[in-house]
DNA sequence: ATAGGGTTAG
């Protein structure tokens, strides 16, 4: 049984304004200008005795007091300074600019730069350096291109490390690698600094193989790597998997003495999460001696995604206690921890630090909190975090589909699909998948038809075989298998996935022969497919064809498959506990049999009548009927009645695998007894029991 | 007198 601890409330701490003041002083002007530790006020005193004894027009001067106001962080009064001067010499232009970057006003470090050219002042490495890098942060790449052009003309050192480290930057960040490839390799002298500009552009653009490879490359040159370029070339180890190339950088982070680097210790992190290496993960984590919020994160999401979601809520907790505030990133990991294990208490308390701490309006939360309200299978709540936001992305409007197909909301869902042409918002790939997921859910074939009939008049949008799989899965739930097959052998008959939704669907409608046709094809692309196999066997052995039972099993053996246990989990006051099928270890188990006992006598007055198709066992009837009453879910639904009787509120169960048809008709039959909602979420899809009936329309 | 690159989410 795998409990969840309840959660502090968090704290979040204040950071005390420092009071900054300075002390007056009679030392001379010019001396006080080149002193360190500026102030604001002291420096606006100096400026006042410059004026008064003429000094301000003496040579250096003014640049001396710009410098000062830049240095005390007083951009506007620095400007002014600036803009008084009679003169400026390319420093002054290159310290102005600067510091209007840093000031992140960057539109005007590029007027600044126009400024200089017609003024006839020429920029230098130094202006360019810095107005490379300005363009690319403002995503102006065809400007960059003439910057360049403009630098060539005016005869610059392209072999300064610092022009040619901008524009690689500046052409990786544009997604050109193969200019700022070419940019890299004019640069004689080769430099960390330049390479890793490099490495990043590569692993930004999704070429991390090409970034390892970079990383070798200088390597074998003798450039020593620094904490920079071992943040980025390890995440795009991780990313690629490739666990021998990481395992060797990461000693290489060892040697060279980097170990207390939290970037590149972060990066080192996030690797072993993606190599699935959690131990290993862990143990860099342990090392650690001061991690920030990106580590803590990366810890949570890492975790969750590797099914530790429990886990990730304890290192949740534990960085709010350490008094670490988190931000839009660690709230939607530890949203999406809380979606795929349905653990919606702690995912409301997560909703409220999200408002308080004020990330509520960022975009990836809500998608989050969408995403998590349909994962557990609240719909209405999922759209009323969906209508909060003023501005909707694709993405919002993404998960709020998937909430809706997930839960077998196809109207509401093709309904949200035509506001967004409405709204001109153009569907991705992403929403065309769900809206054919949603059809298939609801089974509406006629629009899921039209919806796919659409996708394929998109040229800019690519038909993927989940695309298909999902339309192909809508026909032949629907019975319409001859369709589906017709359209699997003349779109993508090489793709084995596809007849396994074909399989799917002849096991839902008894079509034992198509079944075996079918099976043949799957043998041609996967000679010894688990999956394909089970179902075959399952289908026999509904059919009561035992002798194929037998030989689907000895064929399943040398697949080598291991069936997963079914499993149900329930959420009962803020623990999770765990069934398995036939499992009798609970501790109130002999109160979980009692009411169980009570449901099926209940249920069997209305009609429930046990449906041994879905016992795969030949065995006597007595013992069948005993597996059909241990099924998780049946367990779990009455260990969370027993638990919470006298309540009115839903009970939520999720599941590992299919529900079974047995538990399905018996499941309708106790929503209507306890005249309570009951959710079960199983690999598929969602199930609303509610008053004798399920939401699926009984086709899953 | 001035200048460069990194780690977390759909």
């Amino acid at each position: 049984m795998r409990r969840v601890l309840s959660l502090t409330s968090p704290r979040f701490h204040l950071v005390p304004l420092i009071n900054l003041s300075c002390s007056y002083t009679t030392t001379p002007a010019s001396v006080l200008l080149s002193a360190e530790g500026k102030t604001l006020s002291g420096t606006a005193t100096i400026q006042g005795l410059l004026i008064k004894n003429g000094m301000l027009h003496i040579p250096g001067n003014g640049h001396k007091l710009m410098d000062s106001y830049i240095k005390s962080g007083g951009l506007v009064e620095a400007r002014r300074a600036f803009d008084e001067m009679s003169s400026r010499h390319v420093v002054t232009w290159n310290s102005m600019v600067s510091a209007c970057v840093r000031h992140g006003k960057s539109e005007e470090a590029i007027r600044l730069y126009g400024r200089m050219l017609r003024e006839g002042v020429f920029p230098d490495e130094y202006t360019f350096s810095r107005v490379f890098g300005v363009l690319s942060d403002l995503g102006l790449a065809l400007e960059g291109r003439k910057v360049h052009g403009t630098a060539v003309v005016l005869g610059l050192d392209f072999r300064n490390l610092f022009v040619g480290s901008a524009l690689v930057d500046m052409y990786a960040k544009s997604g050109n690698m193969e200019d700022a490839r070419l940019v890299a390799d004019r640069v004689v002298e080769e430099d960390v600094v330049l390479i890793t500009s490099l490495i990043v552009g590569y692993a930004r653009n999704g070429r991390d193989a090409d970034a390892v490879c970079a990383f070798r490359d200088m390597m074998s040159k003798g450039i020593g790597a620094n904490e920079y370029t071992f943040a980025s070339t390890l995440i795009s180890c991780g990313r690629i998997s490739n666990v021998d190339a990481g395992k060797s950088i990461h000693a290489l982070t060892f040697k060279s003495g980097f170990v207390s680097f939290v970037e590149p210790q972060t990066s080192l992190l996030t690797m072993y999460l993606k190599f699935g290496m959690v131990d290993d993960s862990v143990e860099v984590f342990a090392c650690l001696d001061d991690p920030n919020v990106v580590t803590w994160t990366s810890l949570i999401n890492g975790m969750a995604r590797n099914g530790r979601e429990v886990t990730a809520i304890s290192y949740f907790q534990e960085m709010l206690r350490r008094s670490m505030n988190p931000n839009s990133h660690t709230l939607s990991s530890i949203i999406q921890a809380c979606s795929s294990m349905a653990m919606l208490e702690i995912g409301i308390q997560i909703h409220g630090l999200s408002v308080k701490s004020g990330w509520s309006r960022n975009l990836y939360i809500g998608a989050a909190f969408i995403d998590l309200y349909g994962k557990c299978g609240i719909a209405e709540m999922a759209r009323s975090v969906f209508d909060e936001f003023k501005v909707k992305d694709v993405v919002s409007i993404n998960s709020m589909i998937h909430c809706y197909a997930i839960n077998g909301l196809g109207a509401e869902a093709l309904h949200l699909y035509g506001r967004m042409k409405q709204l001109s918002i153009d569907p991705d790939n992403v929403t065309f998948l769900n809206i054919l997921l949603a059809c298939s859910n609801a089974c509406l074939v006629e629009e899921g038809r039209r919806v796919f009939a659409e996708l394929r008049e998109r040229p800019h949008l690519v038909v993927t075989d989940d695309h298909y799989a999902c339309f192909a899965d809508l026909l032949g739930k629907s019975g319409r298998l001859e369709e589906a097959e017709a359209l699997v052998l003349e779109m993508r008959p090489e793709d084995v996935v596809l007849w396994r939704v074909l399989l799917n669907a002849c096991q839902i409608h008894d079509k034992v022969e198509m079944a075996e046709r079918i099976i043949d094809r799957v043998r041609e692309l996967v000679p010894r497919d688990g999956w394909s196999h089970v179902v075959m066997s399952n289908m026999y052995a509904s059919s009561c064809k035992w002798d194929k039972v037998t030989e689907m099993r000895s064929i399943l053996k040398e697949t080598g498959l291991k069936k997963d246990r079914a499993m149900s989990w329930v959420h009962v006051n803020r623990e999770v506990h765990t069934f398995f099928a036939s499992d009798l270890s609970h501790p109130d188990t002999p109160e979980i049999l009692v009411t169980l006992e009570e449901l099926i006598q209940r249920t069997r007055s209305l009609g429930y009548v046990p449906n041994f198709k879905y016992v795969y066992q030949h065995i006597e009837h007595k013992k069948q009927e005993e597996l059909l009453y241990y099924h998780s879910e049946k367990l779990a639904i009455a260990f969370a009645l027993y638990r919470t009787r006298g309540n009115s509120s839903s009970i939520r169960i999720l599941k590992n695998l299919r529900t079974c048809g047995d538990c399905h008709a018996w499941i309708k039959l106790v929503s209507l007894v306890i005249q309570r909602t009951i959710i079960v979420r199983d690999v598929k899809r969602y199930h609303h029991f509610l008053n004798g009936s399920c939401s699926c329309g009984d086709i899953w």
